[in-house]
DNA sequence: CGTATACTTTTCTAGACAGCATGTC
DNA sequence: CTAGAAAAGTATACG
């Protein structure tokens, strides 16, 4: 509410626009339709993220602007005029800062931001950080707190059957079952509210959702039970069916539901939806529920505070965390006080958890731009940006950020320097004299948005000038990159991709390290990612990618987005360096891997308005090239299923064959008509 | 020799942002 | 912040 009156007083009084930021696509959509009503008062809303456009110029036009961090920080690369517009940004969840995988992303984006734009308010918002006075020192701005909650929190832990609270406060739950899992939550349902339940694997909270079906199930009413059939069997046709899809439906038409990212965005959406309409009654969920969408139940139950850290082990997870968790409890308008509950497997457990939690305040915000992973694409994105033209504006821009702020200049000065050295050493930006001149190459992959050291990985591979290479050639490739997220790889595993990698060492383009290489497992677990993409382009169905790779549907389609994104990438580079005999191969690869579909139906799929339905179609009809699609009138096209009269006519003008006057008006007829069945056309 | 039981070894582990182009049945 | 639970495998005891 801060932030949208913040905004209406900048727009309506003319002093700028405003942009809003936010760390999470789905937050972005929540915020876009709640703010949307501004369009009454005139203001003019734009969404812009990831998922719905380019750097739009038509973003020029709109009073308030939404965007996730990594977009607006994109849209800053591209240098549109209207940046010099913006009077307020708002950082919503700027704890974010303290991050280390997207933190510094936030960081460089405010800092650019402060430096291109002085006179503009800077307003940043958390419900849990603790050193929020160092923040606001570090934008410049002033701190206001607030204790205000819409529904009063009260957080405690439960041992055994009794709940003891913050306040010293008391509730003991009983029951037949002796399980405190089972009876808080039969508890909280018996009395009208939803429960939300937070585990540390994936695996713990399917197993959890089976557990607490029984028990839930049979408090169900008559017409809650016949509406989750209906949900139950709606779930399982929202996509391929899968050994998870199945799971999820059973225990859904309990009232029971698991929630994680291996599930379909559209599976997510559905568990989400039917909680907020108080079919679903309790959730188990891994973190994903934790940020994010708005979804907050009664009671909270954090089963699990310790989460497993590649290399670190079993952790405790940050109480910054816990909190964030914690705020998910009391719905408004139904809950007059919602409930955080930690659980203790034993007494001194329950002193720790109480003392180390409850009770306890969230971890100080430390910037994480040091890393020199994040480091560089930043340095190279304030040369790109002609932030900074020469060495000394470069440490002028570093000295502003909060990282500097923290820790001061001194060893930060360093870092910095090293990053530009590679940046120089490997081509992306010169030096002439005291002058920072960004290369083409550098230009394009700030603007491509990868990181330069996965640039400098794909330049060096096509360099080969290698021909007539398969797929799995740049599958690899890609999966060799940093911006490439990567399979786990399982002990039984280790044999097939060893061998896999033995027999096809020719068709890698980069170096192999050495069996006893600590690389080595870091390769395996690319090429293992690089097999998942080639079953996905040769069109493996959903469920044996599941069980062969053990991963779920939604971590598919993630894997596959990502991959996308840097065949484009590569495709763009090897264009840029006139690699030509990797052009075509990357421009048909991407076909594929954004259709998931087998080489025989790229030339179809190359056709705009044609995906992987209406080129299965087509193909299984008999139009297997563009020849066949030449030659056949129109009319037999709208024959083929999934294909009327507005593709057919776009299929023909692309491969340019003739469509006569009688054809024309009949299929334009048709279109006006009500829609005709195959038989009729 | 088969099987129950105790002890040892192995296996496995959260989430999610970014480019660009296009628009049906 | 540097693990721990569950599953799988193996040894031993017992009838």
């Amino acid at each position: 509410m801060v932030a949208e009156l913040c905004a209406i007083k900048h727009v309506l009084e003319g002093r700028g626009k405003a942009l809003y930021l936010v760390p999470l696509k789905a937050l972005a959509s929540e915020k876009y339709e709640e703010f949307k009503i501004l369009e009454d008062l005139g203001i003019r809303v734009a969404l812009s993220t990831g998922d719905f456009d380019t750097v739009d110029p038509s973003l020029a036009r709109y009073d308030l602007i939404i965007a996730t961090n990594e977009k607006a920080d994109s849209i800053i690369r591209h240098r549109p005029q209207w940046i010099e517009q913006v009077s307020l940004i708002v950082a919503d969840e700027v704890h974010l800062l303290g991050e280390a995988s997207r933190g510094p992303t936030l960081e460089a984006l405010l800092t650019t931001l402060m430096i291109t734009n002085p006179k503009a308010q800077f307003l940043a918002l958390s419900a849990t950080i603790k050193n929020a006075a160092e923040i606001a020192e570090w934008l410049g701005a002033s701190l206001v707190t607030s204790e205000w909650r819409p529904v009063p929190l009260k957080e405690g832990v439960c041992f055994r059957d009794s709940v003891i609270f913050k306040d010293g406060s008391v509730i003991r739950v009983d029951g037949p079952d002796k399980d405190p899992v089972t009876l808080l939550t039969v508890d909280v349902i018996k009395s009208g509210g939803q429960m939300l339940i937070f585990t540390g694997s994936r695996l713990s909270a399917v197993s959890l959702a089976r557990r607490l079906s029984e028990p839930v199930r049979r408090l169900l009413k008559r017409r809650d039970e016949r509406r989750l059939l209906e949900l139950s069997s709606t779930i399982l046709r929202l996509g391929e069916r899968t050994r998870i899809s199945e799971m999820l439906s059973r225990a859904v038409s309990h009232g029971v539901a698991f929630h994680h990212a291996g599930l379909t965005y559209e599976q997510r959406k559905a568990v989400e939806e039917a909680f907020r309409s108080f079919l679903i009654k309790c959730i188990c969920a891994t973190p994903t529920l934790a940020a994010g969408v708005n979804l907050p139940a009664r009671r909270v139950l954090i089963y699990e505070y310790r989460r497993f850290e590649p290399g670190y082990g079993q952790t405790n997870i940050p109480v910054l965390e816990e909190k964030q968790m914690a705020g998910r409890a009391g719905r408004p308008r139904y809950d007059k006080e919602g409930e955080a509950i930690l659980l203790a497997r034993s007494e001194s457990e329950r002193d720790f958890l109480l003392e180390e939690y409850v009770l306890s305040e969230p971890e100080k915000i430390w910037s994480k731009l040091g890393v020199a992973s994040s480091l560089r694409s930043h340095v190279l994105a304030t040369i790109t940006t002609g932030l900074a033209r020469s060495e000394e504006d470069l440490f002028d821009f570093f000295s502003r950020t909060f990282f500097a702020h923290q820790y001061g200049l001194h060893s930060f000065k360093k870092k910095v320097a090293e990053c530009l050295e590679m940046l120089t050493k490997e081509t992306l930006v010169e030096c002439q004299g005291r002058h920072l001149i960004p290369t083409r190459f550098g230009m394009r992959v700030a603007e491509l948005y990868i990181d330069p050291v996965s640039a400098v990985i794909i330049r060096d591979a096509l360099r080969l000038r290698r021909s007539g290479l398969p797929p799995i050639s740049y599958l690899t490739l890609i999966c060799h990159t940093p911006d490439m997220p990567k399979l786990y790889i399982r002990k039984r595993e280790m044999e097939p991709l060893v061998s896999f990698l033995e027999s096809n060492s020719d068709l890698f383009l980069f170096d192999l390290p050495d069996e006893d290489d600590p690389e080595y497992e870091s390769l395996l677990e690319e090429v293992k990612t690089a097999l998942l993409l080639k079953d996905w382009i040769e069109e493996s169905p959903e469920d044996s990618i599941v069980e062969r790779f053990d991963v779920g549907s939604g971590d598919i389609y993630s894997f596959v987005e990502s991959a996308r994104w840097l065949i484009h990438s590569a495709h763009e580079l090897a264009k840029l360096f006139g690699f030509t005999e990797s052009i075509t191969p990357l421009r048909n690869l991407y076909l594929r891997i954004e259709n998931g579909v087998k080489e025989e139906l790229l030339p179809l799929v190359s056709l705009r308005g044609v995906g992987r339905v209406r080129a299965r179609a087509l193909y299984s009809a008999g139009f297997k090239t563009l020849e066949d699609l030449r030659a056949a009138s129109p009319l037999d096209l709208i024959k083929v299923p999934q294909i009327g009269p507005e593709t057919a006519r776009l299929i023909k003008e692309q491969v340019g064959g003739t469509v006569s006057k009688e054809e024309w008006s009949l299929m334009r007829s048709k279109k006006t008509s009500k829609q005709l069945s195959i038989d009729e056309y």
